[in-house]
DNA sequence: ATAGGGTTAG
């Protein structure tokens, strides 16, 4: 099987036969194929050559990492012409798989230690994350070189100790040592973790001082720091000065494009450069997924397949994330399989998003499997569980498993808030958000637009109120995001003149504020001036109006009465706005006419539609006849209303409340009774109060209040005193 | 000994 290695005939050959032999054994011992390895030994004695040093070497290694304490034995004995490179094989190989003390005994009963013996030690031992140790060694290190400084410098950084590394950084100049190509890569790199400008800056000077500006990999790192810290230009300029540019150059230029939001660059470059692997598939993948276009993930993932590229784990976990949103559970489990199949589904990355998919689709039962597979898990395990269990209304479960996370994150409480969220339980949430305050973890955008969304469906300004005081304290407040959810939370709060104040003091303007305040303006009876805003938005921004927009301005025609200025505004929704009118824009234009009088109009136009409208749409014109006392008319309606109530369990309320209304108790009754046989389920009527920071809550029918006993005696009482005073 | 890409909340 090594014929081809054979013809070994002159020093030359001999020379590139033993690299040969380095290469199938490094590969051998990778892939953990011993007993080719062990082949490929035999030729070796046979040939004399397996004492060469770089081939026993790498011949222990193998037998070091199989673990075949014979071969060692045999080899270790063979081994005295170059014990040193040996005993540092040794601590190498124990670094690798962990073994700190025996590495570090094993170093420390050496009789006698080079540059290499050092440098292996330090380097070995911040791989392993032992910072302690390795400064331990390094400042009892003799030897002062590039490569111990270097290797000090960048096992920092690893550790996300670049601070530390940059104090290297600058001893390491003052001995000095003249730092190389590696240094600077690694200290560019602390400069992007500390997100110092200035300082990175500093380090560009020197490494222009040093000659180090056309070195590729200093120049990508550079490139790197740029686009980290927003300065796109800088970026730009380097790159675009670079003569010489890898894939590493091209993919980054390529994630600079998308962090800048420019989709449609970011696409032409990737088509058009000149080499790609998988790290830039796995990047333009991931990016897609991210901004929300999964399906094109997808559709990239199937190409990078195509093109034979082997998907890595970044991958995997990016296309899994994307089925995930797309709910594609089918797909998903395919992907599992081949994650299974090449051995990847403990990986905490593909673990956490096989989770979020099992989740997204409504099971989370698998979810948990996985879940609980997983041997180590990180906290973003964790929060794809909980918010999984959130997503499904699970909502016990949620918060047993966030009580159980061993290191939360601002993620673990954002999830469980938004849980809270989505099951409408808007007290909760806020509780949370304050124990969340209480135990000094940072709020986040994603934090606020959450509880503000929770306050606005409370209508609590109180608790809006103090949300904004800490919108502004966590100088959150000139976010645009931030000031949309505040615009809406007063206006549901009742607090139109707060909204106003924000709209106006927001220096740009989007879709969604515009359509908050218009819509805000308009359900809080501010009709004229809603209409006037939408005008203004028509003739000084160029956002498209869109259908919540359209339907505000409906409704605020509709209750001022501007019959004929909302007709010309629902005549042109489609024609001058292309937008198609749905069921909440036919019911306003009804209840619009209904509430002026016109209603013979108002049942044609009921007629004309394209499709039976909704519930809702025949209780305006019912309500309509009532005020206007159209008797036959609202015969007909009402058993319209009946018809439609049987589609939709919220018909029957409506019909009930209609009955109620007019003091039909006898049909109230037999509605209910309907609904009941049916099945149907009314949310029960809620009502609350605020009391010393407390929310008191009432439902109509049950009395859960603790004190509603107590309560509804204090009632009668009442009750009594005004009777007599009357009487 | 080094540069580019990854999972979760909204």
């Amino acid at each position: 099987m090594f014929s081809t290695l054979f013809s070994i005939n002159s020093r030359r050959n001999l020379k590139a036969f033993i690299r040969k032999s380095v290469n199938l054994l490094e590969n051998y011992t990778k892939q953990k194929l011993i007993n080719h390895g062990n082949a490929l030994h035999c030729h070796l004695i046979k040939m004399g050559l397996s004492s060469q040093k770089y081939v026993a070497v790498k011949l222990l290694i193998m037998y070091l990492d199989s673990r075949k304490s014979f071969e060692i034995d045999q080899m270790l004995k063979e081994f005295n012409g170059f014990n040193l490179v040996v005993q540092n094989c040794l601590i190498n190989a124990n670094l690798e798989r962990g073994n700190v003390t025996d590495a570090c005994q094993l170093f420390d009963e050496m009789p006698e230690r080079n540059e290499v013996s050092w440098t292996a030690l330090i380097s070995g031992l911040l791989k392993q994350g032992n910072v302690d140790k390795a400064m331990f060694y390094f400042e009892r290190n003799p030897f002062s070189n590039v490569f111990s400084w270097t290797a000090a410098i960048s096992g920092l950084v690893q550790n996300k100790l670049s601070f530390q590394a940059m104090r290297l950084y600058k001893d390491m100049l003052r001995s000095r040592v003249l730092p190389n190509d590696i240094t600077f890569t690694s200290v560019v790199r602390a400069c992007v973790d500390l997100g110092d400008l200035g300082l990175g800056r500093s380090v560009l000077g020197l490494v222009v001082k040093f000659g180090f500006e056309d070195n590729l990999c200093v120049s990508n790192s550079m490139v790197t720091f740029f686009l980290r810290l927003g300065e796109y230009d800088s970026a730009k300029k380097i790159f675009d000065r670079m003569e010489e540019k890898d894939v590493v150059s091209w993919t980054t230029i390529l994630d600079m494009y998308f962090e800048m939001g420019d989709l449609r660059e970011a696409r032409r470059i990737f088509d058009e450069m000149p080499e790609r692997n998988e790290v830039t598939w796995s990047a333009i993948i991931s990016r897609f997924s991210q901004s929300g276009d999964a399906e094109e993930a997808v559709i990239l993932f199937r190409q990078m397949i195509q093109h034979q590229f082997k998907p890595n784990v970044s991958c995997y976990s990016s296309v899994i994330s994307a089925l995930a949103n797309l709910e594609a559970l089918e797909a998903g489990k395919n992907i599992h399989a081949h994650a299974l199949k090449i051995g990847m589904e403990m990986n905490v990355f593909i673990g956490s998003s096989l989770v979020d998919l099992y989740c997204k689709c409504g099971n989370t039962k698998d979810g948990r499997l996985v879940f609980d597979s997983l041997p180590e898990k990180n906290v973003v395990c964790w929060n794809s569980m909980v918010s999984g269990y959130s997503l499904n209304g699970q909502l016990a479960e949620a918060i047993e498993l966030f009580n159980q996370i061993p290191q939360k994150n601002n993620v673990s409480w954002n999830s469980l808030i938004a849980g809270h969220l989505g099951n409408k339980n808007f007290a909760e949430a806020f509780e949370v958000f304050n124990e969340m305050i209480l135990s000094g973890e940072q709020p986040n955008k994603s934090t606020f637009s959450s509880v503000l969304s929770a306050s606005a469906n409370l209508a609590s300004l109180e608790k809006g109120k103090y949300v904004h005081a800490k919108v502004f304290k966590f100088r959150f407040h000139h976010d645009i995001f931030m000031g949309t959810a505040l615009v809406d939370m007063y206006a549901k709060s009742g607090s139109i003149e707060s909204s106003r104040k924000i709209f106006n003091r927001m220096p740009t303007k989007n879709e969604v504020v515009w359509t908050a305040m218009i819509q805000g303006l308009a359900e809080n009876g501010f009709a004229e001036e809603s209409l006037r805003l939408f005008e203004q938005m028509e003739l000084t921004s160029s956002i498209p109006p869109n259908e919540l927009i359209l339907l505000s301005v409906l409704f605020a025609c509709s209750h001022c009465g501007l019959v004929d200025k909302g007709l010309h505004y629902f005549n042109s929704m489609e024609k001058v706005y292309g937008i198609k009118p749905n069921e909440r824009h036919y019911t306003t234009v009804v209840d619009m006419l209904a509430r002026s009088g016109r209603l013979s109009e108002a049942e044609k136009f009921i007629e004309s539609l394209p499709n039976e409208p909704e519930a809702n749409t025949w209780a305006a014109l019912l309500s309509g006849c009532k005020i206007y006392g159209e008797e036959r008319l609202a015969e007909r309606a009402a058993e319209k209303l009946s018809v439609a109530a049987e589609k939709k369990p919220g018909g029957y309320v409506l019909l009930s409340n209609i009955y109620a209304s007019g003091g039909r108790w006898i049909d109230v009754m037999n509605t209910r009774n309907l609904m009941n046989q049916k099945g149907v389920k009314k949310s029960g009527g809620c009502s609350w109060i605020e009391m010393r920071n407390q929310v008191h809550m009432f439902y109509s029918q049950v009395e859960i209040h603790t004190f509603s006993k107590d309560m509804y005696w204090v009632l009668q009482l009442l009750n009594g005193e005004i009777q007599s005073y009357f009487t």
